[in-house]
DNA sequence: GCGAGAATTGATATATTGTATCCCTCTGTG
DNA sequence: CACAGAGGGATACAATATATCAATTCTCGC
């Protein structure tokens, strides 16, 4: 899991950059991504900002302000299971062009990965052959994390 | 494009096959599905099956509809953009186990394309490092297909 | 400090995608 | 014909997302 604290100090420096402000809405959602170490939905996000306090936090608010991250590169849309996730290198100096993840269907744990040089290449190869350019850097990828397969395997033979 | 009179015939003969009736309401999703060359969303086939008869095909027929067809393999799901398309290899005898995307997000054309092994190999080792199993053989990957980019281009410097 | 203008948020409505449920019809079989 | 089960109609509703306009808050130059 990402380090809460640096990554919250990341965030607001970056924001401080661009003459974004990093305000009280803004910080309640991030920091409910980051606490959570699964995917949420816009409307979960909005429901955990208002279990532990009395702020009423509307999910288009939500929505914005993931609109906001997004382009920041703060955190990921996954597109297959619309939710998002905290970017597991916010607080490094990764290049945040390659993104890999791996998304349990079952506990919606989510792995960010890094592809071999050589597959990102063979891949690029393949859609340019097919006549596409500017393809997306991400890549989601639906499986069963290690956990749910072993429960899984329990629930079948028992 | 795929061929919509052998696809037709394959569909029927499978169905057939396993007891499963090829009826008017699914025959006709199939072939709007077939006929349009983009991935259309359940309500879009909808309205395209209303559009050129008097037939009144419901949402929720579709959806059903469409349920059957992917455990079929006749169709995919492109999670990424919730649209449906007819599969490429309905009627030939490739394995459906590895099917990978394509899909201009401005138009909406989707290429199915095939990887190599190689590129294959290297996610389920990266997946399996992670501690992820039993990847989903389905990849789908964003980007802007030749003419789109070549239209965003003349866009831009005009 | 003060006001103009921009950024941010609030509030409401609505679109889009998908699921649940109940009941009716049709079809093949004994 | 009676019946079982597949298929479909209809309605309701849940979940995800966008549009729009008004209110508030912040920033910056004065």
């Amino acid at each position: 899991m990402v380090n809460d604290q640096s990554v919250m100090a990341v965030a607001e420096q970056k924001c401080l950059q661009q003459g974004i402000r990093f305000t009280k809405r803004r910080k309640q959602v991030l920091s409910v991504l980051i606490e959570a170490d699964i995917a949420l939905s816009a409307y979960e996000i909005a429901e955990r900002c208002n279990a532990d306090s009395d702020s009423n936090m509307p999910a288009m608010s939500v929505y914005r302000i993931l609109d906001l991250f997004q382009e920041q590169n703060f955190i990921h849309k996954l597109e297959i299971a619309n939710k998002y996730v905290c970017c597991s290198h916010i607080s490094c100096s990764h290049e945040h062009n390659r993104s890999q993840f791996l998304i349990c269907g079952s506990c919606r744990h989510v792995e960010e990965i890094n592809l071999s040089e050589d597959a990102v290449k063979s891949l690029q190869t393949a859609a340019s052959a097919a006549g596409f350019s500017a393809i997306s850097p991400q890549l989601e990828i639906k499986g069963r994390c290690a956990q749910c397969e072993q429960s899984e395997d329990q629930a079948v033979t028992s």
